[in-house]
RNA sequence: GGGCACUUAGCUCAGCUGGUAGAGCGUCGCAUUUACACUGCGAAUGUCGGGGGUUCGAUCCCCUCAGUGCCCACCA
């Protein structure tokens, strides 16, 4: 043994040997109590990153639980990754000078999935080099035939069941991207923005989008606003820079009164709140503005403008005509923009699928009230109660390619929409017309990704949806409880009919060495693959889950990665202590010394402790616990104090030591193992050793 | 506007159901070439953000103030 550990020369060696003796199958305790966990699919559209690793807690308890005796199934997967992909995807062509706009439907789609299958791969394999005992034979990617399939039927059994209604309504839209998004994908940005106060007729109202004015059905005030009562009701007369027009004054709760002058344009066709407004009060939805971010012909001479540019225009000429009563330069306010490409979020209407959510969230808040889906850290409990509490029908069409193309046809004659399981309807069964048409858009990729658990284990093994799910344990960031997890749970509860999972264990973000977030933009994404070549996965893994409590964010510090890479080579260097330099005449037979006892009782303890702080996802007092233990009371204490009386203690040593590894395995699985191996042991693998227990 | 965290040694952070504080890194001193220098032994440093309350006793519970971070809603 050399006298310092490299990993390099372990790590991908003990990989290979698990994976080839099938040591990941849950097959491995056929008897076994059934413990699942299924993957947080990666988006197969690039490396890991460092959030990924933080799943390594998956692995610490999948070990923990095989080596308990439980039948630990952890089930790999991929996501296809819908729009995100695309962008990536599209990044790449312009690279190469060409865009999107080049290539047919089915091209782009063929050339997207290579580009996928591919990083697909990369990412399996580095998935390996962190150690992650995943059983690789039921792997899932959402864009498999059958979990398509099992998405179809379940948009069939919603839209059959009155959970799905096509509407046009206001939706974010990317004028760049060509897309509309969910609620959730849209990001706000603090901005100082002109806040025009116009006059219209007798009235003056405060405005920041001058450009939508063309779009203006109607004036609202709030009912008590005893300033305006005369005018309610009435049509008043308007100066406009298209010229002079009439527009009917109405009264509306949703209007602030002390916002500006309490009087607000409303412009139903690019505004969510406009349109709700237009709603009760029967106002025509007239859109000036088009989907790619250009003023219509509705906006008289402003037309093929961009919305920028007309604002100014707009602007300009109502100062020109005296229009404007004032301007406040200073106003902040908060606008939407597109989270991928900061391009300012349109509201437009548009006609899309929506899910109508309030019965399936309100069985997704039930569960967890009720305890039958617990989420740890609690404190996200009550964070996980209001979003469910407040959430809104669910956009699911996206108008990109690269996707599960919704199942839906629409009749050219009768413009009825058919739904299917995903095959072609010969005609339309409302009229028998065959002039029809499939919606070209594609699903939300989190309304696939939402099925998840049951997808995959309806998919992979027959028996095994009947025998590993509902699953024990849903692992991921705390940055997706709402995209995500709360999905599954909706989802799941509405086609299974039972819980997908019983824990939800959120993880923090792993920031860069500053605390910032990472982000590719800032240039400060930190790959994980060249802290495990340069520290050992083993100590990644450990550095991670390591003196941070367990949930909370936590800064990315070389310093605790070189500690635990040191703690290896401490752990490396006690090993060769025991077997180089192991006495010929070491007694077989664990002694009855004082300290000898002494150090079989704090083993106990540190047992006692380990178990118990993994069964509460208490990861940070395990790691603490085990390293106190190896590091200060085994080796600088107890074996120091053996030196004396070697032969006698060595079997004790071995004991201690070959318990402690094993303890320690699910956290640092190469280094345990490699030396687990060349210790005295039974068995092929300490990966399949049983959980040490306390005397 | 609503919610959730956080504020503890120079730095990064632990501290579970209340008994006047710990780790890693750093600093200082010492040791030895030892299984391990990716080492060992020892030392210094904290009115646990401010104020108030409950309690025999609070870093831990309650109230309040201040600062920081994150999430949700959303501004016409």
């Amino acid at each position: 043994m050399d006298k310092t550990y490299d990993q390099t020369r372990v790590e991908e060696k003990w990989y290979k040997f698990w994976e080839e003796n099938n040591l990941f199958a849950p097959e491995i305790n056929p008897d076994g109590n059934p413990y699942t966990i299924i993957l947080p699919p990666p988006n197969a559209n690039a490396d890991l990153h460092l959030g990924h690793a933080m799943m390594s807690v998956e692995d610490i308890l999948i070990r923990y639980r095989r080596m308990k005796g439980d039948a630990a199934l952890w089930l790999p997967g991929s996501d296809h990754a819908g729009f995100e992909t695309q962008v990536v995807f599209e990044r790449n062509l312009q690279n190469e000078g060409k865009s999107r706009f080049d290539f047919d439907r089915e091209t782009l789609y063929k050339m997207i999935f290579e580009f996928v299958q591919n990083n697909k791969s990369k990412m399996e394999n580095q998935l390996r080099r962190l150690g992650f005992s995943m059983d690789w034979s039921r792997e899932k990617f959402t864009l498999d035939e059958d979990i398509i399939n099992i998405v179809y039927q379940t948009f069939k059994k919603m839209s059959d069941g009155g959970l799905i209604y096509r509407a046009n309504r206001i939706v974010n839209y990317c004028t760049k991207h060509g897309t509309s998004f969910s609620d959730l994908e849209v990001v706000y940005e603090d901005r100082k923005s002109p806040l025009y106060y116009i006059k219209y007729g007798p009235l003056t109202l405060a405005t920041v989008r001058l450009e939508t004015k063309f779009g203006d059905t109607a004036v609202a005030i709030h009912p008590n606003d005893e300033r305006y009562k005369e005018y309610i009701g009435k049509e008043i007369d308007i100066e406009t820079v298209l010229g002079p027009a009439k527009i009917k004054v109405i009264s509306d709760e949703a209007v602030d009164k002390d916002f500006g002058t309490g009087v607000v344009k409303v412009t139903p066709a690019h505004s969510a709140t406009d349109f709700e407004i237009g709603q009760r009060h029967n106002l025509e939805v007239k859109q000036v503005i088009n989907f790619d971010g250009k003023l219509n012909e509705k906006a008289g001479k402003f037309a093929g403008m961009k919305v920028k540019e007309a604002r100014a225009a707009i602007a300009e000429e109502m100062q020109k005509k005296g229009l404007i009563e004032k301007v406040d330069e200073n106003y902040q306010n908060r606008v939407a923009v597109c989270y991928k490409c900061g391009t300012e979020i349109e509201p437009l209407p548009m006609e899309q699928w929506f899910i109508k959510i309030d019965s399936l969230a309100k069985n997704a808040l039930e569960v967890v009230e009720k305890g039958e889906v617990k989420i740890f850290p609690k404190n996200y409990t009550s964070t996980y109660y209001q979003w469910m509490k407040n959430i809104k029908d669910w956009n699911i069409s996206r108008q990109i390619v690269w996707g599960i193309q919704i199942p839906a046809w629409k009749c050219k004659d009768c413009n009825e929409w058919v739904v299917t399981k995903g095959e072609e309807p010969n005609e339309c069964p409302n009229c028998k017309s065959s002039t029809i048409e499939r919606d070209p858009d594609v699903f939300d990729t989190w309304f696939s990704s939402g099925q998840w658990p049951y997808a995959t284990l309806m998919t992979t093994k027959p028996g095994d949806f009947e025998k590993f799910y509902p699953t024990a344990v849903m692992e991921t960031g705390r940055d997706i409880l709402f995209f995500w997890v709360a999905r599954m749970v909706m989802l799941g509860l509405y086609k299974t009919g039972s819980i997908p999972f019983k824990d939800v264990v959120l993880h923090g973000t792993v920031l860069d060495p500053l605390g910032k977030k990472m982000s590719k933009s800032k240039g400060n994404v930190v790959n994980p693959m060249d802290l495990a070549n340069q520290y050992g996965a083993d100590a990644l893994r450990m550095a991670l889950v390591y003196g941070n409590a367990f949930g909370h964010d936590q800064a990315l510090s070389h310093p605790k990665l070189q500690t635990m890479r040191n703690f290896t080579n401490k752990l490396w260097n006690i090993g060769r202590f025991l077997i180089e330099f192991k006495p010929e005449d070491s007694t077989t037979e664990i002694s009855n010394h004082e300290d000898d006892k002494a150090i079989l009782k704090k083993l106990d303890e540190t047992i006692n402790k380990v178990t118990a702080a993994l069964d509460q996802y208490r990861f940070h007092d395990a790691t603490d616990t085990l390293y106190e233990f190896i590091w200060h009371e085994f080796a600088d204490k107890y074996i120091e104090s053996t030196k004396e009386r070697r032969s006698e203690a060595q079997p004790t040593l071995e004991y201690v030591f070959k318990t402690s590894l094993e303890l320690l395995h699910p956290f640092m699985p190469f280094i345990t193992e490699e030396l687990w191996q060349r210790l005295p042991h039974e068995g092929k693998s300490i990966m399949i050793t049983s959980w040490p227990t306390s005397k």
